[in-house]
DNA sequence: TGACACTATGTCATATGTGACATATAGTAA
DNA sequence: TTACTATATGTCACATATGACATAGTGTCA
C-alpha cells in the first residue's frame, strides 16, 4: 500500500499507464492509480460541462477550491471515497462510472 | 459527508438500498454507501470462491483478519481505496469492477 | 468434553485524508 | 498598468482510516 510510491510518480510527472510496474510498484497498485486517475478525469469533464468553476462545485461538495483541484489534479492526497462521492453529487449514472472504472483499469494478471 | 450517519444506519441492520433518504441523507450519500456494499459482497465473493480464510487473503493484503472482516462487513470505517485495491489483489477484472459498481449505484436525481 | 479453524467486534496508536487558508500563476478586460 | 476570475500548490489542525491486538462467537471433529 505504499502510498509514497504514487507520490514519486506523478511528482516525476510520469504517465502512470505506461509503467505498469516501475519501482516496486504491483500490477494492483497501478491499477489503482490508474483508476483515480481516471475518475480524476470524469470528474473535471463533468465539472467544465456544467460550466461549474472549482470554486462552485467546491461549495455543492461542501468543500473547498483547492481540494476541488486536487481531486482534478490526480492528488495523491486524494481518496477514492471523495472521487466517487463527488460524482455521484455531479449526477454521474453508474453507466457513466463503470465506464470510468472501465477506462482506468488495465489487464493485470490475477494474483 | 456525515459519515456517521451511516454508522447509525448500518447499525441499526438496515438495508441501505431500502431507504435512499431515510435521515438526512442525500441521494448521493446512499449512492456511495450502496456502492461500498456492493464491493464488499463482491470481495467475499471472490475470496470464497478462491478459498482463501479471511486471515490468508489479509495476509496476501498485508492487512489483518479483522480488517478483511470489517471490508466485508461494509464497517464505515473501510475506505472505497481499501476495497477496491483489494478487489484488484484478488485478480478482479475491469468488467467485474464495473459490474459491482453498476450494481451498487441506484439511479438518482442529477443535482 | 476439548481443541482447532474461521469469523466478528471492540479498542488503540499511528498513518492518511480533509477542509480551510494563504499564496502563486495564468488569462482577460479595462 | 490594475483589477478581476479561475486554477494550482503548499501548509496545518483536525478528522478519519488503518493494522494490530485481544477477545468473543460459531462450527467441526475427535
Amino acid at each position: 500500500m505504499k502510498k509514497s510510491k504514487r507520490a514519486k510518480l506523478t511528482a516525476a510527472g510520469w504517465a502512470v499507464g505506461s509503467v505498469q510496474d516501475f519501482l516496486g510498484l504491483s500490477a494492483a497498485d497501478a491499477a489503482l492509480i490508474e483508476l483515480k486517475l481516471s475518475l480524476s478525469r470524469s470528474l473535471r469533464d463533468r465539472r467544465q460541462r456544467r460550466g461549474l468553476s472549482q470554486v462552485e462545485l467546491a461549495k455543492r461538495l461542501r468543500s473547498s477550491q483547492s481540494r476541488v483541484a486536487k481531486m482534478e489534479a490526480g492528488d495523491p492526497s486524494v481518496s477514492m471515497d471523495l472521487l466517487v462521492s463527488s460524482l455521484l453529487v455531479l449526477g454521474a449514472s453508474a453507466d457513466e462510472l463503470a465506464k470510468a472504472i472501465r477506462s482506468g483499469v488495465g489487464r493485470h494478471a490475477a494474483a
